[in-house]
DNA sequence: TTTTAAAACTAATATTGTTAGTTTTATTTT
DNA sequence: AAAATAAAACTAACAATATTAGTTTTAAAA
């Protein structure tokens, strides 16, 4: 009935085979003829498996989401509070660190309304919230809390990325000391 | 003895077009050819004003940082403590808001190392540094706060301007939470 | 064994960036 | 005013890319 795919390339194989491309040389290499020659096949094959470049992205940002949820959804087992948070923080950080092509796919989606980007989204930004909760916010303030964590997160590690932080100081110091502040600033700590 | 442009176009009127287009219809649309045909003349012209597509993204990072500081300057003048910072703040994300596409490429130079674009970036981590020294924080702190200020401002303009903020909730109330809160964490409030 | 459909292929086209070399023309110099 | 200079445009040509159309191969399903 669902026909099988052939012996070829699966989507996984590919998939990576992307990431590593953006991890080594950068986002803007990831080309369907570099990733065509790197699976050896031609260019055109690729649209057996997606919808061209576009489609490409579109995967490779969802790609991109779920691993780093994974990440930082394994770094807030057994810890709470304040050093949830922290452990958080910094997973998503080393995530962008250790993948830093992959990180940027993240929000290279064509279309960051499509669906399945936004589910994969929304898990991030759901653990967000959940680990914002020991801290008790009330009404809008909890929505705020979590703009203001993501936004943190993802500044830092882009900034860090691209060179923004030129001073010879501890970079993880750095986060530890943010995350403390805001987290102190919003109040009720655990 | 320095022999001055052709009547022809200026580095401005380009920047300026190429700033256009990056607003409109995206960063990655400031190609050469849509560049050229917006101005009126052939591709291979434009290469008596700058170095190829790199050169222009370089020179676009540059002019990009120079107007996101002048913002921000203005911002801070006749205010200080809490309320500067606050003012700077808005001034940053309205520059997003207003000028997605000229935002954008302040991170898109080819190399961030760049001495012109290092510099460019320097006066608004100078004005940072400047705007926080009424919070009086000592040795290491300092810098980790500026980090810290830069991470929210940038990260909040990017997922705002990615579509990364989905709640019905109005952004300026979230940066203003989000800047207060960072503040107090920080300690010593003016 | 036959049928089917995925998954590869070849061939061709449009767009873009880029280089090389040429021409035009405003400005400077004589 | 005439000549020289150099910026700034041009044409022509090439390489790389994404993409479409149509074809062939081949593993899986019937």
């Amino acid at each position: 009935m669902s026909p099988r795919p052939k012996i070829g390339l699966d989507l996984f194989t590919i998939l990576d085979t992307a990431g590593e491309i953006a991890d080594q040389q950068g986002v803007q290499e990831v080309t369907l003829a570099q990733l065509a020659k790197r699976l050896g096949i031609r260019p055109p094959s690729l649209y057996n498996h997606f919808d061209g470049l576009p489609g490409l992205r579109r995967k490779l940002a969802i790609h991109g989401l779920d691993r780093l949820y994974k990440g930082m959804s394994e770094a807030t087992i057994r810890v709470s509070g304040t050093d949830a948070v922290l452990a958080m923080s910094h997973a998503y950080v080393s995530f962008a660190r250790e993948h830093p092509g992959i990180y940027e796919a993240t929000l290279l989606a064509p279309d960051p309304e499509d669906e399945d980007v936004q589910q994969a989204g929304a898990r991030i930004v759901d653990l967000t919230v959940r680990v914002l909760q020991a801290f008790h916010l009330e009404g809008d303030r909890a929505l705020h809390a979590v703009r203001g964590l993501r936004s943190i997160l993802h500044g830092f590690a882009v900034l860090e990325q691209k060179g923004g932080f030129r001073m010879s100081l501890d970079l993880d110091e750095s986060l530890t000391f943010v995350i403390r502040a805001f987290l102190t600033g919003i109040g009720d700590n655990p």
